[in-house]
DNA sequence: GCCGTTTTCGGCCCGACTGTTTTCAGTCG
């Protein structure tokens, strides 16, 4: 079992405790005990033969060590499986309803034996939650609203969760001699935000026609399979763990670029792309660029040669959304897109003085090896105080310390002075004015729950980018996607606003946040704002992923000249909006 | 349940915001 899953188990047991009610530093420690499993390189399977490598990960103590084995034993979780059988699944999900804590879902369950999502909304639409402790008629509204959101986004994966799992069977499938080739396709390939399911082309010898029921069966008995949906001669379906749907397709190498194309889509971008075929006397199938008069196959084997055969450039995924991309490709002008070695700098990480895991010199370091020539460290300010986030007098204490680390770099690699500043509800922010001098990258975000109207929340972000030392607009649409609604945010009046007074616009790539999505990104780029792309890494090993968030330019046509940390050091520093 | 060169017991990141409260509990980051 990997790591992941273990921690998952630990914390949703901590949520179980939760919900039982049980002693708060008791779960705080499954807490901490699920994130350390998530963090730690160690793999815990082969760690759990012996108790003293387990014991060596900080938050592991005697019990826990015990937990993981059991879990690594037996794949489940006594005291979980204890709680489950008390409450149900169904609670846990329940914990996802945004405004709904372990008290509700207690309360819920005390009250009424609410037990679920769908009981849930039952027993809103029968009038059941009325008159009970703290549900009025807005916590019902709210409640409401969560589950029709909730229900939306069901089904769909994150794509950096969807990835990974592709990775995975990919690397699997690889170990087979007869697979040379392994891609994603689909919305994977695409760069969207999320994936419905995952669908991955094989070639190599094993996908010869006569050849593939070996490799079918080998496809078949990925350990990470829960269940198989269909198994055919060059097909395989099945569900991982987590519900993910993944669909292995054998193609033999003479079609797979023709495969690749079709399963790539999107599907704007394929009926466009047929049309234009049959209007040159070809006929466009997952099989081949074929001619229509005797059938005999143009092009088949690679992408590239199947858009030459139709006059035109190879069209990078992320633009296939019939917007233009086929047009520009037959006239030569799509645009070059911007690629994460185009990026020279990192301007919003964390460290250990509020709640990242490195030291700066530790993130300047990594950045380094990253092949950057400058970051700013920009830990959080006093508001987020679950973060130790820094008052006036830290936040001065700590541009100290990244000017020293900036001298002990000699060059190297720039380090800018920086502090991610929270903004009130209000719409002002949590540090002075005098504070907010001293540094080079001072981002402005919201973090607090948001509960104001779309008009109440711009009001409040507009405010805060009049403050003039604020250089960044910080991940501006606040999302945690699939988990939360983002912030109901008028995107067109605060980029506006944002491009007039030279503040730029952070596109933060951290795979839960992906903030702005290509729509807001080619608005950014219409309105003339300024954009910032950067990982929010809390931990070195963080620093350089911007690969997802990079997707998301791409997707919206965005070239290294429209991003602004594609600049060198005093370039990019000059290029923000001037300090007072 | 974890942790410890001031501790093997007694600590354990804390404050804003919301809705429902007539003084606060719950959620979130």
């Amino acid at each position: 079992m990997d790591n992941s899953t273990m921690a998952r188990l630990l914390a949703e047991t901590a949520d179980l405790l939760e919900i039982d009610g049980g002693d708060s530093f008791r779960i705080r420690s499954y807490r901490r005990a699920a994130e350390a499993a998530e963090q730690t390189t160690v793999d815990l399977t082969a760690a759990a033969a012996e108790t003293v490598r387990l014991l060596e990960i900080p938050g592991i103590g005697k019990s826990m060590a015990a937990n993981l084995q059991a879990i690594a034993a037996t794949g489940t979780l006594p005291l979980r499986d204890e709680l489950l059988a008390k409450y149900g699944a169904g609670l846990l999900e329940l914990l996802k309803l945004p405004g709904m804590g372990p008290k509700t879902v207690a309360l819920l369950w005390d009250a009424t034996k609410v037990a679920s999502i769908d009981q849930l909304a039952q027993a809103i639409d029968e009038g059941r939650l009325a008159g009970l402790p703290r549900m009025g008629a807005k916590q019902i509204e709210k409640l409401r609203k969560g589950i029709d959101d909730y229900r939306r986004s069901a089904g769909r994966f994150r794509i950096d969760v969807a990835h990974e799992a592709a990775g995975r069977v990919a690397a699997y499938l690889l170990s087979f001699a007869g697979f040379e080739r392994v891609t994603p396709a689909g919305s994977l390939r695409r760069g969207r935000e999320t994936a419905g399911d995952i669908d991955l082309l094989a070639t190599g010898p094993a996908c010869l026609p006569e050849h593939t029921a070996a490799a079918v069966e080998h496809v078949a008995a990925f350990p990470g399979v829960h269940d198989i949906i269909a198994k055919g001669e060059n097909k395989v379906s099945f569900h991982m763990g987590d519900g993910l749907q993944v669909d292995v397709r054998l193609l033999p190498p003479e079609v797979y670029g023709a495969a690749l194309q079709y399963f790539t889509g999107s599907k704007a971008h394929n009926v466009a792309l047929r049309q234009r075929a049959l209007k040159m006397g070809y006929t466009l199938s997952e099989w081949a660029l074929a001619r229509l008069s005797d059938e005999s196959v143009v092009a088949a084997a690679t992408e590239e040669d199947i858009y030459a055969a139709l006059g035109m450039d190879w069209i990078p995924p992320e633009l296939r959304e019939n917007l233009g991309e086929i047009e520009g490709a037959a006239l030569h002008t799509l645009p070059r897109l911007i690629e994460e070695k185009d990026l020279r700098g990192d301007v919003h990480m964390h460290t250990t003085a509020t709640d990242g895991r490195n030291s700066i010199r530790e993130m300047a370091e990594a950045a380094l090896a990253c092949g950057y020539s400058y970051i700013a460290i920009t830990d959080h300010s006093k508001n987020l105080a679950m973060t130790n986030g820094l008052d006036e007098q830290r936040a001065l204490a700590q541009v100290e310390r990244i000017r020293e680390v900036d001298r002990q770099m000699e060059g190297r690699i720039r380090v800018f002075t920086g502090i991610e500043a929270d903004i009130l509800a209000d719409g002002a922010l949590d540090l002075d004015d005098e504070v907010l001098a001293q540094m080079d990258v001072v981002i402005a975000s919201v973090h607090t729950r948001f509960e104001q109207s779309r008009e109440e929340m711009t009001e409040r972000v507009l405010r805060a980018i009049e403050n003039p030392y604020v250089r960044i607009l910080g991940h501006p649409t606040g999302r945690l996607l699939l988990r939360r609604e983002p912030f109901a945010l008028d995107m067109g009046v605060v980029l506006r606003r944002a491009a007039e007074l030279g503040v730029a616009a952070e596109h933060n790539a951290a795979p839960e946040r992906l903030d702005l999505n290509d729509r807001d990104l080619r608005l950014a780029k219409e309105l003339g704002c300024k954009i910032v792309i950067s990982s929010d890494s809390h931990d070195a090993r963080n620093l350089g992923k911007m690969g997802y968030g990079v997707k998301q330019l791409r997707r919206a046509w965005l070239g290294p000249d429209d991003v602004l940390n594609t600049l060198g050091a005093a370039e990019f520093l000059s290029a923000l909006r001037p300090r007072p």
